[in-house]
DNA sequence: TGACTTAGCTAACAAACTTAGGTATTGTCG
DNA sequence: CGACAATACCTAAGTTTGTTAGCTAAGTCA
């Protein structure tokens, strides 16, 4: 028998993390944290939108200009950046390469792989798409001010550092499960 | 002819998230931003396959047991809360009752209604992953302090009213380029 | 009552991916 | 050098994750 009163278990155990002894407040941030993220997506959605491209190629759009460097990005390199397959990034940008927006050529040190750019056109279409990005932006984080702001983007790298570390650690953790099968409800 | 050392416009212009007048580094916290996005999508979508499920059905599952209070939560509020369509929620909630982890029933109050709780087995479920949702969350926010954590829960119901602001401007937005075809490339 | 709106369901479809398997190239090691 | 594994990319087929359209039942309100 369960006891009703119990109190459920903690999601997270550093004492920085846990207020009064509780998670309470990290749940309710997890929830608000993804709630915000599905916002953010609506809105990357809308700004593909308006140039004539879906969410997903949007967003490979904006990776390939922001990684790209004075050569170009290879394929692999843009899948692992967005944390997706090297078929899906070859395939959306087939689209993108035949509507202008990026061009791929050779690499010159490496015979099997290609360079992504994106082009003129597409460079002036980020740019024209800079005068909506603005107003919405500036909306979206109106609750930051300049401390924290920066605060917050001084941490990403960091953030995104031990999360890395905690995918792979799931990864482990969920393959010891298929051995142990702690978790066979069925 | 496009000068090639002309300065990208920006893509914000409160002064709060210009860093020397540039947005070079609210550029770089949103690519971050999404990126570590991926990563905690991607560790979601393994607790849910520990316990069975698709990362959706376990997005749902936990959105059902944060919102349920006493009396349950309705269909078309859970599908409110994750910002998908009222169908979806009613597709896969069927399958979550059909593993006995979610139970529906009638809106005492509303017959058109239907109120989803989350039944004793799936407590038990989500409890059992919390030993290991425990090293996984830690790792994820290393990099926060007890006060950084605390400011940005803090500030996530401002950021998520702020995000809804914003997504209704965007749509305003889109909907006005629809008749004036400002972004019309073809 | 009648006209409209809302809640949920089903079915058909579209978008966003993945895996499997192929080719060409490169790196490595006896 | 030659064999062989690994890497980079591509294509095709399939899966997951959603959506829209259209239906029924129930509530709202003049």
């Amino acid at each position: 028998m369960t006891d009703p009163n119990a109190t459920p278990p903690l999601t997270v155990s550093r004492h920085e993390l846990l207020v009064a002894g509780s998670d309470q407040t990290f749940r309710e941030f997890i929830h608000g944290f993804l709630a915000f993220t599905s916002l953010v997506e609506s809105i990357r959605d809308k700004f593909g939108e308006l140039l004539g491209l879906s969410g997903a190629q949007y967003e490979l759009f904006i990776t390939i200009r922001h990684r790209q460097g004075d050569e170009g990005i290879s394929v692999s390199h843009v899948a692992q950046h967005l944390y997706v397959s090297g078929a899906f990034v070859t395939m959306e940008t087939r689209k993108l390469v035949k509507l202008g927006l990026v061009e791929k050529r050779p690499n010159p040190e490496d015979g099997r792989s290609v360079l992504l750019r994106v082009t003129p056109k597409g460079d002036q279409m980020l740019e024209d798409l800079a005068v909506v990005q603005r107003p919405i932006n500036d909306t979206l984080f109106e609750c930051l001010d300049s401390d924290e702001f920066r605060l917050i983007a001084a941490r990403m790298g960091c953030l995104i550092r031990s999360g890395q570390r905690a995918q792979k650690q799931m990864a482990y953790l969920s393959q010891l499960e298929e051995t142990t099968d702690l978790f066979d409800y069925s």
